[in-house]
DNA sequence: GAAATTACGTCAGCCATGTTGACATATTTT
DNA sequence: AAAATATGTCAACATGGCTGACGTAATTTC
C-alpha cells in the first residue's frame, strides 16, 4: 500500500501466462515526455474537485451544483443559455440541478427586462455565502501552490493552462475570467 | 451564443424581483486573484478530456476505461489494488470495467508468481495500441501548449500542478510519474 | 397581423460510473 | 489452526450525463 507500485513486480518481465500477446515494457515517460503532464492534470484536477466535496455532502449537493453556483455567483444575471454553453451540458441536466438551487433558496429567476423570455439567474445571500465557502479551499489550495513560483513560473502556469483549453473556446474564456 | 455573456444583462445593477435578497455583484477577480486559476484548471481539464471520447465512443467504453487502460499500460503487472490506490475509486467500480476490459482482450490478468492471490495486470498488444491512440492527441495538446512557453514557464507550470496535488500524495505521485 | 424563431421548461427513459455493505474463495502469514 | 490478505461478486442505490419529443410564452420577421 505505502509503496502504491511495487517495482519488484511491476517490471518483472515477461508474464508467466502464455505467448506474446501481453505487454510487460511501460509505457515510458522518456519516450514522451508529455506523459508527465497528462499524468499532473489527472492528480492536479482529482484532488482539486475533492476539496468541496464534503461541503457539498452537507447539503446534498454534488459537483454538478457547484459548478452552477460558481457561475451565477461569477456572473450574475446570466442566462440559461450562457450557462449551458459554459457548462456544455444539456438544458436537462442543467435543470434538474437548477431547480434543486431555487427550492432551496440559494439561486433566483428573474424575468429578463428587456426580453421577457429570458429567466436570468441571481444567486441569494445564501447562494453567495454557498459559493464563497465551496471556492474557500480551492482559493487556499491554488494560493499554496503559487506561492513557491517565481513571477515567470505563474505565468508558465497560467499560459500552460490557457493554451490546452480548446483554440476555439479561448475567446470565450477569455471573456469570462478576463486575461 | 457567440458572447456568451451579454454584459448588457449580467451587469444590469438591482435585479426587478424585489428584496435585496439577490445579488448582483459578480464575484471578481479583482478582489480573488485566484479564481483565475480555479476556472482555468476547469475549462483545461473539460477540453483535455475530452480528447479521447471521440474514440472511447466507438469502442462502447467511457473514461472509466480509459484510466484503467491508461496506467496499465504504464505500469504493466500492476497488482489491482495498486490500480484501486490511484484511481481512488471502489473495487466494484473498477471490477465492472476491468472485466469489460478483459473481456474485450485488451488486458489480461496473471496469477501473482510470488504470491498467487494476486491478479498482475498486463496490456495486450490490443490494449497497448488502445492506448497510445487514446493518449495521442492528449500528447499533442500538451506539446502544443508548452511549445509557446519558455524552459522556466514550463517548470512553472510543472512545478504548479505538483503542488496542486494534496501534499500527503506527493509522494506517490512522483514514484508514479518520476521526478 | 400571421408565421417563424427563440428561450426556456418538462416529461419519459436510458446509460455510465460512482457508492455501500455483505459475503465467498484462495492464499499467505502468524 | 487461525488470522489476515488479495481479489471477486452480488444486490441495491445515487448522481449526473444523455436523447427525443413536446409545450408555452415572447419576440422577430415577413
Amino acid at each position: 500500500m505505502a509503496d502504491v507500485i511495487s517495482r519488484a513486480d511491476a517490471t518483472q518481465g515477461r508474464p508467466s501466462g502464455d505467448s506474446g500477446r501481453l505487454i510487460a515494457e511501460p509505457l515510458s515517460v522518456d519516450e514522451r515526455p508529455e506523459i508527465t503532464f497528462v499524468e499532473l492534470l489527472f492528480f492536479a484536477y482529482r484532488d482539486f474537485t475533492s476539496d468541496p466535496d464534503a461541503v457539498l455532502a452537507a447539503y446534498g449537493f454534488g459537483r454538478a451544483h457547484h459548478r452552477v453556483v460558481h457561475f451565477v455567483n461569477r456572473h450574475p444575471g446570466i442566462r440559461v443559455a450562457d450557462l449551458l454553453d459554459i457548462l456544455n451540458i444539456t438544458k436537462q441536466s442543467l435543470g434538474r440541478v437548477l431547480k434543486q438551487l431555487v427550492d432551496g433558496g440559494f439561486i433566483e429567476q428573474v424575468q429578463g427586462p428587456q426580453d421577457r423570455r429570458q429567466r436570468l439567474l441571481y444567486p441569494t445571500e445564501t447562494g453567495r455565502a454557498l459559493g464563497l465557502r465551496l471556492m474557500a479551499p480551492q482559493e487556499r489550495r491554488i494560493a499554496d501552490a503559487l506561492e513557491a513560483l517565481s513571477p515567470e513560473e505563474r505565468q508558465g502556469a497560467e499560459r500552460f493552462l490557457r493554451r490546452v483549453i480548446d483554440s476555439d473556446q479561448r475567446d470565450m474564456v477569455e471573456r469570462l475570467i478576463g486575461s
